[in-house]
DNA sequence: TATGAATGAGTGTTCATTCAT
DNA sequence: GATGAATGAACACTCATTCAT
């Protein structure tokens, strides 16, 4: 018997997320998944219950993984405004390596295989989790400003979002971004 | 020989529009349109060669359309943070009355409908021009911050545009967003 | 515009029908059936919602069809004796004629399509009316047996069932029956 | 090497002849077959080379099974209308205790399954045998109808199956049967 | 023009069968 | 022999587009 291969969700995962910033999530067709991910069209659905489950279950997957690469390089007994630092760089330079994470998230929210249920919320706090704590920890310092935390975090991603787009749109990469006049305009933003 | 009814074709940009915002730009089935508008699914071949002219013209139509003024109760002799506050609010008032516009525009430029040699900053430049002038003139009175203006705007922008996307998501009216805050955000990120 | 032909369910049932008794409940395909019935396979789906409201329907199709073909010469004026003999007669004769009615009833009500509901109920009824009534009235005469009428049509219809089976797989039309012994051997049984 | 195990066949047999019962032949599906028998799918492909195969075996095994003994306390020396109400209630008995035999049988023939040549009539003849003996008996008796034998317990057969079925459709046993009132017809319409 | 029934290529999904382990 | 993951042909159904009226 054949062992039921984990890697293959990550290979389906991997294929169908590059078609999708290819040619939008509606572009993605189940043969032409299989297809590219060198498998039959059945194996999917050995893997996912439905078109609907696959799609789901890769914003999760994505989440996850989102989750991790943000704190790369982050260091325990650094001052909160570095911490800050790093932690919207990670964020800003895996916006621009990855155009398709961002490109898949935007259509996820508006397409109708996006629902929210208690699993994936839980989820997402996971992700905005350690941004999350670093503002609070900043407000009890007195730090960053006393406005909701989840306002604050929205700002700021907003503007590192939006950094992200025009950096891919305009094909210049991470490093022709000037990260100092950026971070200063967030930082003097939610400093209190 | 009756005339081509030039209303008809707003109505049916306009019932498209929402229909789009409500099941993005893939869940647009032409019937369903054609239903919507109370028209027959052949009219709207009368009117558009097919379902990639419609939306290539809608986008066109949305441009026209989206002369938007920001500068609605913005007075001339007023200090300019004053102005600046007056035109973002407009600007987030705008986003969050119509979400239609943004929800079309972000997905429009991913699908398979959008074609390259359009020009995205145009629409944008002319939209944001106000915002641009004002920043400009700021920096000139050594108020905001000398970075690059186009970046100054895009990270205010995209504080703005999260903050819609968060309200048009949660439902809640411009009355419920406080605006207080975020502004002071904005405020205190751009000045210098 | 052309007009929604109503006669095209009709062609739709007749030719499901067809193929129903040629090759089974199961073996019925939408694309074939379009094909068999000269129409595009999207066209049945103008007339019937999904193949299973194709079959649900066709069953209450045939059972309004059958009643009508029950009353065949059936006359009012008779001694119940003769009325009841008509009705049997025709029964029979139908189920020898119609081998497919026969064979779609015995699959639909061992198959996933087959439901039960009030509606579905009501008709069913219409259809053992007649019969029914009759028991009914020859019971208040003291000509019929007083036995749960049900339980007397059951064991009336299942010698028909039975008889109109041999005939039609022995390929013996409804001339080559004994007529008279099975008539003599239903109203001995029921009669008081 | 392990020897083919022969009981692992009659498991296969007996579990897809419940979801035939419940299911209809169509529903049978193969894995669903391997997963209520508790092996693997590929395994029933040892024993059958194929879904036509286990069909076809299935039929063969039942009919060999179905040597139903109906005379189960038939006593020799009682009246021949004793010894034919003993019969025929085994007979309904039977068919209600096993509703899979006769639910199969009558999907099989219907099937793409059921090949020409095969001979139904044989299975019934033996089960039948002993009825039609009786039959015989009493019309040498001038007890029974003088009508063609093979007429008369088609009569009578079609009379238990149809009550066979209703009760297996209700639900109810074979005590909440009227089985005085059945036999009373059976015996009425039968005797000369 | 306007209509909406008709079309059929194309898509998601199932399931009998195979095959590597 | 036994397993169940993998396969892919086949099927139900959708929807942009056409066309008879």
């Amino acid at each position: 018997m054949r062992i039921k291969d984990e890697s293959k969700e990550s290979v389906i995962f991997e294929t169908a997320l590059l078609m999708i910033s290819r040619t939008g999530l509606s572009g993605l067709k189940m043969s032409q998944l299989a297809k590219e991910a060198n498998i039959a069209t059945g194996t999917v659905y050995i893997y996912f219950k439905d078109k609907d489950e696959l799609i789901r279950k890769l914003y999760l997957y994505l989440l996850k993984k989102t989750t991790l690469d943000y704190s790369k390089g982050l260091e325990e007994n650094v001052p909160l405004k570095l911490k800050i630092k790093t932690l919207t760089f990670n964020y800003l330079a895996e916006s621009i390596l990855h155009p398709e994470y961002g490109a898949f998230f935007e259509q996820y929210f508006r397409s109708p295989f996006f629902v929210e249920n208690e699993m994936i919320k839980n989820e997402e706090n996971n992700v905005l989790g350690p941004i999350y704590e670093l503002v609070i920890e900043g407000q009890k310092q007195a730090i960053i400003k006393n406005i909701n935390p989840e306002l604050l975090v929205s700002l700021v991603c907003g503007m590192l979002n939006e950094v992200a787009k025009e950096s891919i749109y305009t094909q210049s990469g991470i490093d022709k971004i000037d990260w100092e006049s950026i971070f200063t305009v967030i930082w003097d933003g939610i400093k209190s």
